[in-house]
DNA sequence: ATTGATAGTACGGTTACCTTACTATCTGCG
DNA sequence: CGCAGATAGTAAGGTAACCGTACTATCAAT
C-alpha cells in the first residue's frame, strides 16, 4: 500500500480545501476575462463593474434597481457607476418622469464591452470544454448551480 | 419545441456567468465555515485568517514562510498573525537561532480551531456528497482543479 | 401645504490586501 | 576582526471594494 486512496470514510482527500478551490477558479477566470476586454481595447474595466453589465436593462436602469439585483448598497453602486461614467461605458440622464430619479444607460461603447465580455466569458468555457470534455464543464456549471441552492435553503 | 435546449452552438447557456457561480459557491461555503466555528466558540476567526491555518507548520513557521506559501505579502501576513496572536490562536516567538526571526506557532487553541475548521469543511462536503451525489461532488473537485491548472498553464 | 416616503449623494468607516521604506540581525569575505 | 550585503520582520501610508448613517431633492397623498 503505497500510495493508494480510498480506504474507507476517505471523502474528500484532495487536500485542498473547497473556498481555496472556488476562489482560485474565480481569480483565473476574471483574470483571463479582464486580460482579454484590455488586449480588445475596453480599457478601465474591473471586477466590480460586473454589478452593472450584468444587471442594466437594455432600455436603462435605476441606480436602485441595479443595487437591489446585485445585492450592493445604493452606495457602493453609486460608485460604480460613477467611475463607469468617467470611462464612458454608461450615462446618468435625469428620468424625465420622476426628478429624484435618474436613468443609468450604455452607451454604444457600453454596450460593445457588455457583449464583448459575454463573449470571452462563453470562449473561456468552450475552451475549457474542448479541453476538459463538454460534459464535464456542464456538470460542474450544474453541481456548482446546486450547491449554492442547498446552502442557501 | 416548447423549452428544449440544445440546438447547435449551445454551450453554457445557464445565464449565469462563471465567475458568479465561483464567487457564490465560495461565499455560500465560507458563510457557513465561519458560522459553525462560532457556534462551536471559536470567536474571532476571519476569513483572511486561513492563510494561517492552512499554511502553519506543527512545529512552528516564520512569517516569511506562510507569506510566500499563502502567496501574501509578509506585511499582510504579518497583520494576520497579529489578530490571530490577540485573540490567543497563535504566538510570536523570537527563533534562538536567528534573532531576527519569529517563529509562529498555534496555541493548543488555535490547533483546536484548525482541526474544527477541517472537520467542518468535510461535514460540508460529506453533506452535499449526500444531498447531489458522491460521484458528482468529487468530479466538481477534479475539474476546478483542472480548470485551474489549465488556466494557470 | 405639510408630512412621509423614495432616489440619489456625501461622508466616514472597515476589510483585505499592496508598496516602499526602515531597523535589527546575520553571513561571508578580505 | 570589521564591514557590505542579504534577510526577517515592522511601520507607514495607499487602494479597492464594499458598508452604514446621515442628508438633500423630489414626489405622492392627505
Amino acid at each position: 500500500m503505497t500510495t493508494r486512496a480510498g480506504r474507507q470514510g476517505d471523502e474528500g482527500v484532495s487536500q485542498i480545501p473547497l473556498p481555496a478551490l472556488f476562489t482560485q477558479a474565480k481569480d483565473v477566470t476574471l483574470a483571463k476575462l479582464h486580460w482579454r476586454l484590455n488586449e480588445e481595447g475596453f480599457k478601465g474595466i474591473r471586477y466590480s463593474h460586473g454589478a452593472v453589465f450584468r444587471f442594466i436593462d437594455a432600455e436603462g436602469s435605476r441606480l436602485t434597481a441595479l443595487a437591489e439585483r446585485s445585492g450592493l448598497s445604493k452606495q457602493a453602486l453609486g460608485e460604480v457607476v460613477t467611475e463607469l461614467e468617467r470611462h464612458g461605458y454608461v450615462e446618468r440622464t435625469t428620468d424625465p418622469d420622476d426628478h429624484r430619479a435618474k436613468v443609468i444607460r450604455l452607451t454604444e461603447r457600453g454596450t460593445q464591452a457588455q457583449v464583448a465580455a459575454a463573449r470571452i466569458l462563453g470562449e473561456i468555457e468552450r475552451r475549457w470544454a474542448q479541453h476538459l470534455g463538454r460534459d464535464r464543464i456542464a456538470e460542474m456549471r450544474m453541481v456548482l448551480e446546486e450547491v449554492i441552492r442547498f446552502e442557501k435553503s
